[in-house]
DNA sequence: GCGACATTTCGGCCAATGCCGAAACATGGG
DNA sequence: CCCATGTTTCGGCATTGGCCGAAATGTCGC
């Protein structure tokens, strides 16, 4: 009775991403950039071939791109729809079971400040958001928010560029943080702020982990711009 | 490297709701009501022992919850955190390979009005969201919303009741709906609606299925409240 | 207590699929 | 041109896990 094909069809997507070796790769994809499938490999635990193989499902089934440059071929999420799925997977993975509920990135520098895809999660997000909520940029409520005048100069003044696209993309969503269960801002918003702190080049990636470093100018820059204290990592 | 842990516990919960039987029926659920053993195992098209087994394992993993009753056994969705992954799968598998891409609910009825969860979706839902937004009830943009004063005066004229818990569910998400792509109230407002609505009698439930019907006084009711015209139902 | 109904447990069958080794394509550098 | 490196294809093995028939447990109504 009523509507198996639909059904079937969100079946076919989650038992892609039900395979283990395939989620970490989906996972590692979070981090927002491009990875070979070698990097996947190894993420993923299995050898070169097996990857391959999910590799070629995953994008067949439009749940990753390739790329092909050079020799190598790097694979990133499809789409901000696909980074959502896991997104709402990781929250209800987290909750599970309450076998062993204190969960959450292991890594202190995962808990400070990580990519999550496209935009930043872990504390630095935190405050950011809340930062851009106390100066009144930005109004938050349950899942999104409304970019304030005063916000959208603000933006303008510090560089961040939304991209005056026709996008669908949501200007300004929330994404609920996993590792410290409070909401930190994503949509266009959320990824022109990462890409410009990147930019600007107060924060850095990490080679091989999600985790985000705070430069030496990043310190002093958030601390004027966002008010965001220096001594701030320091504290839980 | 990196989390394996997280990884492999999302790729638990994804494999749980890869299976067709599965997902069938957890799309069931997704009409926001308990559903017996039984139903589900006609929803799914499996047997009864089948159905028992998957439903024992999906307990388990806490998406959904039982509850006895007589000699039945009624099972729901845990949370609005599962509802959410099945609505983020649902965007992705509607969107999917672009091989037969004119697809959403085949059923007339379903388009025009149906459950989602535990609010309205289908073409009513959207048209209810518009009619308050133009009324200045409410602020939606992208994937949320805010209620304004007159909203909250609008509410509990209308007898809509939020339930002033301190819940940490949000007041007022949006839900992307899959046969329209265009976003309708969720979230406690959206499921508050869906239950006034339902005591009203404007709206009725369809047995065996996730349609709404609208009734003579709902038809009435949602022009003069909403401002929705009676001849609405008739136009795509 | 006895039959009707709903659900679960047990046991065995079978198909699907993830995994790797070996080898074949690509690509870039010397 | 040949080798090193990254990636894919092929073949075969082993395991997982979904499915059903049969039968046990519970629960209701008489």
């Amino acid at each position: 009775m009523s509507n198996i094909a639909s059904g079937n069809t969100i079946a076919a997507v989650a038992a892609l991403i039900g395979d283990p070796a395939r989620a970490n790769m989906l996972s590692a994809l979070m981090g927002g950039q491009a990875l070979t499938a070698g990097e996947l490999a190894r993420h993923a635990g299995v050898t070169a071939q097996t990857t391959s193989g999910h590799l070629a499902r995953m994008a067949d089934a439009e749940l990753v791109v390739p790329q092909k440059q050079g020799r190598h071929r790097y694979y990133r999420l499809a789409s901000p729809e696909v980074a959502r799925v896991i997104e709402a997977l990781s929250v209800l993975a987290a909750e599970g079971p309450k076998r062993h509920h204190p969960v959450g990135p292991r890594d202190e520098a995962l808990r400070r400040a990580r990519t999550c895809y496209d935009h930043i999660a872990g504390r630095l997000g935190l405050a950011l958001a809340d930062s851009m909520q106390e100066c009144g940029h930005i109004v938050l409520a349950d899942g999104a928010g409304i970019i304030t005048p005063a916000g959208m100069r603000f933006l303008a003044e510090t560089g961040i560029d939304l991209g005056s696209s026709p996008s669908k993309r949501p200007l300004c969503r929330t994404c609920l943080d996993w590792s410290e269960r409070r909401p930190h801002l994503a949509g266009r918003l959320g990824a022109a702020l990462l890409a410009r702190l990147l930019d600007l080049k107060w924060i850095a990636r990490t080679p091989d982990s999600r985790a985000l470093r705070i430069t030496k100018a990043g310190e002093s820059g958030l601390a004027q711009t966002f008010g965001i204290p220096h001594d701030w990592h320091s504290r839980p």
